[in-house]
DNA sequence: ATCAAATATGCAACTAAGTTGCAAATGTTA
DNA sequence: TAACATTTGCAACTTAGTTGCATATTTGAT
């Protein structure tokens, strides 16, 4: 199973083009296990081994760019990460933050999210929907 | 049409229970004209009279709690305000981000927002869907 | 009108997520 | 294994938003 991993998080590197390095493969099986969007902070917190913030950034951006890694926004000033499921650089799945631990969950395989999460015993007190792109002035 | 407007606004703020002060009508009358949802800064900017921004974020979060103006989070570290309108506390409308010039806008009356935000000129490049509330283990 | 209580304001200093520049370290390819 | 490309770590910075506190303004009762 570790192993699997492993060779699923280089040959994932790989295809990607990305060096094969420590930190981006301890980065990675955190995300793995976290099965959840989790902060920069939750990141480094799970290693054993320490981080510079900066690096933990810096490789989330690349796995974001490569489109391994997706960043979860969330209605807080820091944001949450997850390893991309689901879900495109251009789409992705809903996600449902908890106001009173913090943690976020996603839901993805709800069609009708509010309705079907509410029977999953979550709450939901505030609902958006986010959407980015060019303005007409600015596809010109 | 401005006597009207300070009318609304005296009404809107003594039925919200707040004091009626030159800060918050100008900043309830900045966000009128913005007819979009804009940032601290941009209120400060198109203000004639300096503002605090501490004053301008506690006078937004006592309107906020009124449900006079929402809080429009979008994909960046930096929110956006706008004038509450066909939107609850609980639920609001879509919103778009243009990526290149940072402006938000209301999607309101669409009920399909990608298809007919398309038609109107607006590429969409990233769509998000997100929940706040109460994860099974905090609702106990 | 006016005084007291409640609320709002402005300033300075702070917090914290995320960024930038740069020199040193590590990974890759030939 | 040398040469080049990418990554890392540190220090310093940026910036949206917050906190504490003393002063000013608004309101409601007298």
């Amino acid at each position: 199973m570790n192993e699997n991993l492993d060779t699923h998080i280089y040959k994932m590197l790989t295809e990607a083009g990305l060096y094969h390095t420590e930190n981006r493969v301890l980065i990675l099986k955190i995300l793995f296990n976290a099965r959840k969007p989790i902060s920069q902070e939750a990141i480094s917190s799970k290693s054993v081994k320490h981080f510079d913030k900066v690096t933990i950034y810096r490789t989330l951006e690349s796995l974001i760019k490569a489109g391994i890694v997706h960043k979860a926004f969330i209605n807080k000033r820091a944001s949450h990460y997850e390893l991309a499921h689901r879900c495109t650089t251009k789409q992705c799945h809903p996600h449902f933050t908890c106001t009173k631990c913090g943690s976020t969950h996603c839901l993805v395989d709800l069609s009708m999210p509010m309705a079907a999460a509410n029977h999953k015993g979550f709450t939901i007190t505030h609902q958006q929907v986010h959407l980015e792109g060019l303005c007409p002035a600015c596809s010109q």
